[in-house]
DNA sequence: CCCTTCAATGGAAGCGCTTCCAATAGGCTA
DNA sequence: TAGCCTATTGGAAGCGCTTCCATTGAAGGG
């Protein structure tokens, strides 16, 4: 019952025209005149044709191969969350499309870390990359990788990324701004915020979401005490033990990853503080994590997996010779409301920002 | 510099037989000469040859698809680490054997779940089907999709699927063995086992090698308090609770996974207990929740991404026609120790099992 | 000893697609 | 108006592999 699949030639039959030109109009190749182009799409819609990557790969040369690189340090948790479900994402796509993947972690420290990662693109001839922050935001890296001839999208760009390469990823800065409202409506005056490893522009515009959000409110935004971390549990639980020694606690404190926040979360339970009640605590990314720990975080839910998967997408649109500027692909992101925050205790909610 | 790859042409020629002949070696087909195997198979060393999965699945037809199926009930985290891992290593492997793959929850508890799968199978032409937990061992279900021509390979089998299918996993007998051995030499002799869902097999072994090492270790294993939990962080802090509340806690809880034990951990903070000073408390699968919490579990690895990828290996090898019984592979797990058990506190290591 | 049977092997036709190259037809130039 | 250029389009050759079918001997049967 099920019909075969709809092959090019049988679109080609539909359209009148040889299999040749609908393999170039489902390519954007030059040459081919608009009504017939035409033609050719509604023949593509009609068959509800699907180009086989597979016979497509075959027929196609090149190396049909992508490089997902992450940045890893020394006591980065190499099998995060974070990292699984962007290479997860990025499977998908891959599979999708006929594209082979290649995951690589490589040291955000090394002083040759972008020779690691060209090399990488040369000994296995890589089409394309995908690029996480940090280096997401690494202009100089990109134009390396142009000159090898490979193309590039990027993952969460936070700043000049944006503008030299195709990119993907939520608006971190109102990600930031969303989650620093909850905690003004929740009565919260006195913030502390959490970044993540320098570099990673995307997590600074959180930060500048806060701001805003203070500015709105009425407070002043240099008030809110920053803590440098690293994404890591661990450097959560160091700096929130140092920020709770401090002269004045904040009543709310925003993390930039879940991870973190965890770590925050562990510290002041240590402390015996209340969480919410004394000091509540926020995460980003929404990651399983943030489920898994009491009480359980409230956060911002990025859609990582999806993230990954249409950056892949951008990139093979860009290698199958889509022309035009960097387009930089906005997702949706959301609060997730948990247990971690509530109303500040009655007698801290008075001092200002 | 980079030669070309070879091709099964390449191998042929070296060998001095048709193109033909390799192909039937290299998939195990009838009718070659011993001799004439022989020799292909040491031109393929050679040339180092391997085949270009997109060419095969061009060429062979079929749907080259293939299923990876959860249980998931109604509370149950579909995002767990557990699952992406598994369906990480799954996709690595399809990626790189030119399979696409499907991957689903089915609730569990659904009366026409089996049903749901079968329509899966028979809608996608999927060629094969990996079944994790509780599924792995739905003896009816196996020999259903069998009928419909699929295959089938399980992830952790833990008892009959053993008998009727290909399998993949870790010993997870000796991994609750080694756990208990672990506790025991900490000076342990008071313990409660959190299993998971029922029908959860290989999580129940693991409950067979802590009673084995009991017994080694002269107790008694029905001394042991056994909690039902479903694998939740949620049902990991109730039992807990209800643990703590009974006549004699124990000094270890070993918990059939690391989610569990989370939610154990964070009802023991709650309970102002001291972890692992009054109660040690371990984990199974050494997911990042286990590096997460505080203190971080002690907890028994297992190789998910591997068993997941080795079980499309598996699948696929029966798809290209290899013969003989049922293989059941064993990877190998290991004791992570972290810092969610020591010797129990002096005035409680008295009592027996 | 001839004919049938069958194991072992090779030949050749595609799988669905890209791409090089040839062909066609206007449009221009001189 | 002849000659040339160029924007469009079609033809056909594979990409690396599986598989149907033909071929070849050698073993087995009468």
């Amino acid at each position: 019952m099920t019909l075969k699949k709809p092959t090019i030639d049988d679109v080609a039959g539909l359209a009148g025209v040889a299999r040749t030109t609908v393999s170039r109009v489902l390519n954007g190749g030059p040459n081919v005149r608009d009504e017939v182009r035409q033609r050719v799409l509604k023949a593509v819609e009609a068959l509800n044709f699907r180009v086989n990557p597979q016979a497509r790969s075959l027929a196609g040369g090149g190396s049909r191969m992508l490089a997902l690189v992450f940045a890893s340090d020394l006591d980065t948790e190499p099998n995060s969350f974070y990292t699984s479900a962007l290479e997860l994402g990025a499977l998908r796509g891959c599979l999708a499309l006929g594209y082979q993947l290649l995951t690589r972690h490589v040291a955000q420290q090394s002083p040759d870390r972008r020779r690691l990662v060209l090399d990488l693109i040369a000994s296995h001839k890589c089409q394309g990359i995908i690029l996480t922050p940090p280096f997401a935001d690494d202009v100089t890296l990109i134009e390396d990788v142009r000159r090898l001839g490979s193309h590039v999208v990027t993952i969460s760009p936070g700043g000049s990324g944006r503008d030299v390469a195709d990119g993907v990823g939520i608006d971190d800065e109102a990600g930031g701004y969303d989650i620093a409202r909850h905690l003004l409506s929740l009565g919260h005056r006195r913030f502390a915020f959490m970044s993540g490893i320098e570099g990673h522009l995307s997590a600074a515009r959180r930060r500048d979401g806060l701001s805003r959000a203070l500015l709105e409110g009425g407070l002043k935004p240099d008030g809110v005490e920053i803590l440098q971390g690293d994404f890591t549990f661990r450097s959560g639980g160091i700096l929130t033990a140092r920020l709770l020694d401090g002269p004045s606690p904040p009543t709310a404190l925003i993390c930039a990853n879940d991870d973190m926040a965890a770590g925050a979360l562990s510290i002041s339970h240590g402390r015996g503080l209340d969480v919410p009640g004394d000091l509540s605590i926020t995460g980003f990314d929404d990651t399983p994590v943030s489920a898994i720990v009491w009480p359980p975080l409230t956060t911002v839910h990025q859609p990582l997996k999806d993230m990954a998967h249409d950056a892949v997408v951008a990139l093979v649109e860009r290698l199958n010779g889509s022309a035009g500027g960097w387009r930089f692909q906005t997702l949706s992101h959301a609060v997730v409301q948990r247990e971690s925050t509530g109303r500040p205790a009655p007698k801290r909610a008075t001092a200002t920002a």
